[in-house]
Formats: structure tokens, C-alpha cells, sequence
DNA sequence: CAATGTTCTGTTAGAATGTCACATATAGGG
DNA sequence: CCCTATATGTGACATTCTAACAGAACATTG
């Protein structure tokens, strides 16, 4: 899968789905996907967006938790949900976005393929793409000149399908 | 041109002409290289590595001026620095390394084309690259799924060849 | 179960990176 | 020479990220 979900896309979904993958992957390799790693991580699956650590904090300490009425845990620190992303990372659940200094949920987890994002610059969504002939390309045009590629950051800013259709209307 | 410099390359010659060409362009364009900015892109161009805002400002005070021994102008503000290297940036003379939170003097200003970096993770060397091939596929791959690139940050880290060759011996 | 070691989370402080707002200086054009 | 636009100085501050240590939760073994 790569390109923009649709606008109106089953989103309850993508959530499921991504919680139900994360428990798998987890299971498989003997990690815990604890509470705390949980909600940061159903945090970043709830939008098709990329989001700051701190915008994560914050985003945890308004949502609601338990009975009584406007209760909220309050938001952790800093240090936890970096802690937290970095584990996340690390089962490939999630990545980061370095030119954004943000983060988002990984959109086919499991895959362990070098991916590209494209992020709109306009509506703020990131797609991910997982093109063979792009990462092909690069790595031979690096090896041509004798460089050995072992990350590739590839994050391509622009305009998505939908904010172009709204252009041009 | 594209790939790392030799080693043992005359780096005199990247330093003046990088300072050349930087005054040609400003002078075409009617911007004024004035003595900071050229101070900072020198600073940049020392060295075929990327430097953090901070690191320049330091470098910049700790340079020697006028004739007194030890004498050493003060380390401009950070924001003196931004301020100058979003100039920089703005005529082509330098780029920004996302993936570093860092800068490095442009390799070949004048061209305008889309570039690609790539990013020695043990000697910190980093090398241009200018590869229509890249450019072209990662545009098509784009266009595939309907989205329109307009900023492509495409970073590769690794090893370049020098690094490569002393790890086999 | 108790004892112990490992992993996970909380907490405080601080480093590194980047920006805002306003004051001052300087170059260039009428 | 004056005036305006541009460039730089300055201090405070916002944002992003990490170090260091303490406590809690969990797993394992005897």
C-alpha cells in the first residue's frame, strides 16, 4: 500500500489495525507493549499526521481516563515519551520524520523495507511510500561513487492529491 | 561533479573558489556578500563536514583578527547566525542537513537543481550529489500516487569510500 | 513465597537547537 | 545630506532532546 488514504477512509480501522499489529510484532520478539507504550503509540495512529513529542504529551494529558467527569491523567514528561518513541522505533511501529522533528505511526508495520514519506505541505498528512525503484536508484547512485548507503532519509515535501483537487476547483 | 573529495585533495582551491563564486552570484543578483556573510560561509567552507548554527558562532569567535597576539573577536548571537545562513541558504550557497540539524556549504553553487547528500556516519564528511536519476524517480514514484514534490530532502547516511577502504585493511 | 535481577517509568535538571521583538548601525538612492 | 531599506546586535525565550538517578513493576530462580 502507499499513497494518501482517502479522505473518507474508515479510520477506526487503521487504528485497530495498527494496535493489533503492534501486539503481534511484540508477541513474536518477546517486547512489551505496555500501557504507557500503547497510548503513545494509539496516539500517533489516531491521525495521519506527524506529531512532536511534546504535541504527544500533551495530546495523553487531555484524554479523559476513568469515571468521573473531565478527569484526566496528567500529561507525562518529556523524557518518558521519547523513551517510549524510541522503543516504538525500534519495533519499526513508528518513525521519525527529520525534517518535521515530529513523529508518526508506521503505516505498514512489520515491513522492514527502506520507506520514503511524502508529506503535504498544505492539509499536513504524510504518506508512506515503499518504492523499490527508489530505493534502487539511490543506492546505486551512491555506489557509483563508492558510497555504501545503510539509512536513507528520504522525505519529500509538496502538495497531496486532495489539496491539489481543491486548488483547481 | 559528485562523490567525496580525495583525501588529500588541494583544499585551498574549494575555499577560494566557493568564496568566488558566492561573491559572482551576489554581485548578479544584487545582494550584498557582506563581511559576516562571508565570514560564516568561509567558516563553512574549511571543511567538507556539516556544522551546527552553534558550532559556527564558536568557530567564528575563536578565530584570530588583526594583529594582536590571542585577540579574537566575540562569538556572534545564534540568531546572527541563523540570520546569515538563511541568507546563505536563500542564494544557494548553502544547505541545510535536516537529518543533522546542520549546515554545509554548497558544493557547486550556481546550479539550482534538486541535490542529494551523502553522509560519511564515521568521518562526518559529507559529499553532494546531483543525480538526475534520483531526482526523476523519486518525482515519478510521487506523481504515481497523484502527489506533486516540490521540496525533496534526500539524505544518505553511510560510508563513504575512504572509510570503506580503511575498514578492509 | 521470598529474594533478586531486569526492565520500565517518574522526575529533575540541563543541553542543544531555533525564534521573537526591538534597538542600533550601515549602505545606497534621491 | 537625509531618508529609507537593509543588516546586525542583543536579550529573552520557545522548542527539541538527553543525562542521571530513583522508584515501580515484572520475571525468574531457589
Amino acid at each position: 500500500m502507499s499513497g494518501f488514504p482517502a479522505l473518507n477512509h474508515d479510520h477506526g480501522h487503521c487504528r485497530a489495525d495498527g494496535l493489533a499489529a503492534a501486539e503481534k510484532l511484540c508477541e513474536e520478539r518477546g517486547t512489551r507493549l505496555t500501557p504507557l507504550r500503547r497510548q503513545v503509540l494509539d496516539v500517533l495512529l489516531a491521525q495521519h499526521r506527524a506529531m512532536g513529542a511534546y504535541d504527544i504529551a500533551q495530546e495523553m494529558g487531555a484524554q479523559e481516563t476513568g469515571v468521573a467527569e473531565g478527569s484526566s491523567k496528567r500529561a507525562p514528561a518529556a523524557m518518558t515519551v521519547y523513551r517510549t518513541l524510541d522503543f516504538l522505533m525500534s519495533m519499526g511501529l513508528v518513525h521519525k520524520l527529520e525534517s518535521l522533528n515530529a513523529f508518526i505511526a508506521c503505516a505498514e508495520p512489520g515491513e522492514t523495507h527502506p520507506v520514503q514519506f511524502l508529506i503535504c505541505r498544505q492539509c499536513g498528512r504524510v504518506a508512506e511510500l515503499e518504492s523499490e525503484a527508489i530505493t534502487e536508484t539511490v543506492t546505486r547512485a551512491a555506489q557509483k561513487v563508492g558510497f555504501e548507503v545503510d539509512a536513507p532519509v528520504i522525505e519529500l515535501t509538496g502538495r497531496c492529491p486532495d489539496c491539489r483537487q481543491a486548488a483547481r476547483a
